[in-house]
DNA sequence: AAGGGAGACTCAGAAAACTGGTA
DNA sequence: ATACCAGTTTTCTGAGTCTCCCT
């Protein structure tokens, strides 16, 4: 026992040198010259992407039942069986789509005996299977440490080979080094290709971008790329054609590169230089609100809702194809309910949509009287079904944004308002006398006030209600600690006042200061349970990630002397390394 | 020369994996 | 101790935006 807890503080000991010892040598890539345009880099190595593991075939107790009868399945048919087993418990297993478009895919890959004899769904038995592997992850769960271990290890060996490459000297880690497995596809809303079989990748479909004069990459013995390519232009190390939708998939390096990173950076730069152009451009569009051309009319519409609402731009999309979700060029007449008076205002816009990901945009608006005049216009005699703007897209839109300023388009006004909001929260909401409690807190406010704005969303955690519970037995308890706490230390008093000496002193002291401690952890609770409340169904992590400038936040934290671990995690300090290196407590978004 | 589609990149929430505190 | 659970982090891959190139 006592030697594995040394072995252990050794193994922390050695780890943590060794992360002190990349400390050192982090490349500052914020500290030099960018390439020329268009040029992504000069050398590009990397071991090409990593392939999913084979199918395993299952052993004869694991049997398929159709109609009540075991049978044996071929390997294909039975490959995308368990792909629906394994999901039995899943709610998509349930949509009558989902089901519809997997069976059609499965019987494609069927035998042509398979397909004759398997006519109906619905007399599918998969439950063994579905057992099987519920067991093998329960299996998975209880084995030893050791083993558990030695896996990990295995999978970090192939981590070092795969998740990284050179590029221009440098070894850079790679996001997605994985080639994804097949299985179903698992679109988000109501997607009409749910279902559908996502079809096994091959060395065949994939395209290798590379340098020349790198080791270019092996493919798995017997196999040979789809191409091999030697692109400085794009930032890919691989793409293949994925089949479900036809959409280009690429391998592509961590955000914590410099590739990504420098991206990153300049798209706040982009921001912040429309901050100080925003008011002309305001006024151009409320101009414009008034044009006696209905399209810049519809134009200027749209533009009040990006900047107002921060909604997304709202390409076009083929019909039938991908869930109906719509962005602000999209939006339907049926997205839209205009109020010439609610609750006492005046020019209420009530909107109601499907936006990215299927997520609901509920939101009733005050707009300027012109606006609703427009709108109200723009949705004469138009069915439910037919766009606001019809003169309007998002290819003309950011068309004439790049004429109002250079590297403007719809998204920067998103990208300005969640930043600029975040910067104003926080210089309204941060106490510099509060506790580092109460500042998070006030942090983590002025993230929700961006996320709210941005409407991320997430479905409230199922074990929420519970845990909420959790934490208020907590605070009674603790009030309950601290009235107790009290009394010993009154009748601390009173015994100190008796008999004035040393000893009763000495515990006074320390009745007192329990006291305080305990009071601490009082409201250290009451914050956590505040915020976790306001929380509930806000999703902080999209635009802490995305959207906020991360220089807001170093130079909050140096401002307020709060630790910058406490709001940002390994991953987020690994991304935004150049804003925590670069960023005085001074700095302005 | 507008319009459409391919291509390349950012952004998105769910789910899986991990972690650390506690029964 | 150890098994478990809740919270947090990481992974995964789908869903957008926007550009470029072709007809």
């Amino acid at each position: 026992m006592r030697k594995s807890k040394t072995d252990k503080e050794e193994q922390q000991q050695k780890s943590q040198a060794k992360e002190e010892e990349k400390e050192e040598n982090k490349w500052k890539w914020w500290e030099e010259e960018h390439y020329e345009d268009g040029v992504k880099w000069r050398f590009l190595e990397h071991k090409g992407p990593l392939f999913a593991p084979e199918y395993e075939p299952l052993t004869d107790n694991v049997r398929f039942h159709y109609n009540g009868q075991p049978m044996k399945l071929s390997a294909n048919a039975e490959e995308v069986a368990t792909f629906f087993g394994k999901m039995l418990d899943h709610e998509y297993t349930t949509n009558a789509i989902f089901r519809a478009n997997f069976f059609t895919d499965w019987r494609e890959v069927m035998t042509s005996a398979e397909r004759k004899l398997i006519t109906n769904l619905n007399k599918c038995d998969f439950q063994e299977i579905h057992t099987y592997f519920t067991e093998k992850t329960e299996a998975k769960r209880v084995q030893s440490k050791e083993v558990k271990q030695d896996l990990k290890m295995e999978q970090e060996a192939i981590a070092q080979e795969y998740g990284y490459c050179t590029m221009d000297g440098h070894r850079e880690r790679i996001a997605n080094y994985k080639i994804e497995p097949p299985g179903l596809f698992r679109g988000r809303g109501s997607h009409p290709k749910m279902g559908k079989l996502k079809n096994r990748i091959q060395p065949e479909d994939v395209i290798i971008n590379c340098s020349r004069d790198s080791k270019i990459p092996v493919p798995p013995t017997g196999h040979n790329w789809k191409e091999v390519r030697f692109d400085n232009k794009v930032t890919w190390l691989a793409s293949w054609t994925e089949n479900v939708q036809g959409a280009m998939k690429y391998i592509m390096l961590n955000p914590s590169s410099k590739l990504k990173g420098e991206k990153d950076w300049q798209k706040f730069e982009i921001a912040r230089r429309l901050k100080g152009c925003v008011d002309d451009i305001r006024a151009k569009y409320s101009a414009d609100l008034k044009s006696r051309e209905m399209k810049s009319r519809q134009r200027a519409v749209a533009l009040y809702f990006i900047d107002k609402l921060a909604l997304r731009a709202g390409n076009e999309k083929e019909e039938g194809e991908t869930a109906d979700t719509v962005g602000c060029c999209s939006l339907r007449v049926e997205h839209i309910k205009l109020h010439n008076k609610l609750n006492g205002q005046a020019c209420v816009v009530e909107f109601d949509f499907l936006g990215k990901d299927s997520i609901r945009y509920y939101n009733k608006v005050l707009v300027k009287k012109q606006v609703f005049k427009n709108l109200k216009h723009f949705m004469q005699n138009k069915d439910p079904s037919d766009d606001v703007f019809d003169r309007l897209n998002t290819h003309n839109l950011n068309k004439h944004l790049q004429e109002l300023m250079e590297g403007l388009t719809a998204k920067v006004f998103r990208t300005y308002n969640a930043s600029i909001t975040l910067q104003h929260q926080l210089e309204q909401l941060t106490d510099s006398e509060g506790s580092e409690a109460e500042k998070l807190l006030s942090y983590n406010r002025a993230n929700r006030a961006v996320a709210v704005l941005c409407n991320h969303q997430r479905t409230a955690p199922k074990s929420f209600d519970q845990s909420m519970k959790k934490i208020q037995a907590k605070i009674e308890a603790k009030k309950e600690q601290i009235d107790l706490t009290k009394s010993e230390l009154k009748s601390a008093k009173m015994y100190h006042k008796v008999k004035k000496d040393k000893k009763s002193k000495l515990v006074v002291e320390k009745k007192k200061k329990m006291v305080q401690k305990l009071e601490e952890q009082l409201t250290k609770l009451e914050v956590q349970a505040t915020d976790r409340e306001e929380n509930k169904q806000i999703a902080l992590g999209t635009s802490k990630l995305n959207y906020l400038d991360p220089r807001i936040t170093v130079a909050w934290c140096k401002k307020y002397d709060v630790p910058i671990e406490k709001v940002y995690n390994k991953t987020q300090r690994e991304k935004f390394a150049w804003a925590i290196d670069m960023t005085e407590e001074d700095f302005v978004f």
